[in-house]
DNA sequence: TTGACAAGTTCGGTAAGACTAACTATATTA
DNA sequence: TAATATAGTTAGTCTTACCGAACTTGTCAA
């Protein structure tokens, strides 16, 4: 979850980290001390904290499973953005490699146009809705 | 997961579950203490187990949700079992019922058929196939 | 029917992940 | 530049989830 943040802000400060995190400022830094024991970030008591490029590697792959469940939430299934969200984050690390590159696969299959012009998914949301009523 | 367990094989001992768990024996007598505090197991020190009639309702809504996103993983993806079994454990305390439901909805859209009488779910293990070449 | 073995439990301990309270370092600003 | 507020750390505690070792219970077979 760390990485999260450190990815997207690029400020690192342990403050925005526990507020992003929901969690308190002690839970931050015992974090940072494990992710620093694995050589996953720089840091230095007080200081900024940044990501070591062995770090960079792992947040980018966590970033496109989330990347890839997310938008299979949303443009596939047609979740709201904030469950979405949610949900994708706790899923992420119980997924493996062949789950994810099936699943970007399909969504990628999913919105293929069809002859009609049409995408899957779209068909979806118009058979979701006709099976609400 | 002791849950899993118990629904589907009625035979509830401890010893089996622990096996089934990849556990140590306290770990079982632990949390059936635990399920028992909760109402969920009818457990009597070295006695058999079974569940209560809320541990059986609940157990159900796990099994229901289980079996909806195996049958995503299998049916959709075309995900070897095993992986599937795996994943959908770990995943299925992740998905709130939003996206259980939706998720439900999708592969009853991807199992049925279209003009050709070819489902959805065929078609993309073509995709799939074609863009391995 | 009793003793040996398998199954189950208790006890004590470890590790992870969180918290609060109290302390220290840094930064800001008057 | 010194005081004070804010950010960060340390120390100590709690909970949860696991383990191994040692003990207890139950059962089956001689």
């Amino acid at each position: 979850m760390i990485f999260n943040v450190l990815a997207n802000t690029e400020v690192a400060r342990s403050k925005d980290i526990a507020e992003a995190l929901g969690v308190a400022k002690p839970s931050v830094t015992g974090a940072l001390k494990a992710l620093s024991d694995k050589k996953l970030v720089n840091y230095t008591p007080y200081g900024y904290v940044t990501l070591t490029e062995k770090g960079r590697k792992q947040a980018a792959v966590i970033a496109a499973k989330h990347s890839i469940i997310k938008s299979f939430f949303v443009d596939v299934l047609g979740i709201e953005q904030e469950i979405a969200e949610t949900a994708a984050c706790k899923v992420e690390h119980s997924l493996g490699p062949e789950i994810i590159s099936k699943l970007s696969k399909f969504i990628e299959f999913v919105n293929t146009k069809d002859s009609a012009s049409q995408t899957m998914a779209q068909k979806f949301s118009d058979f979701y809705n006709d099976s609400e009523s």
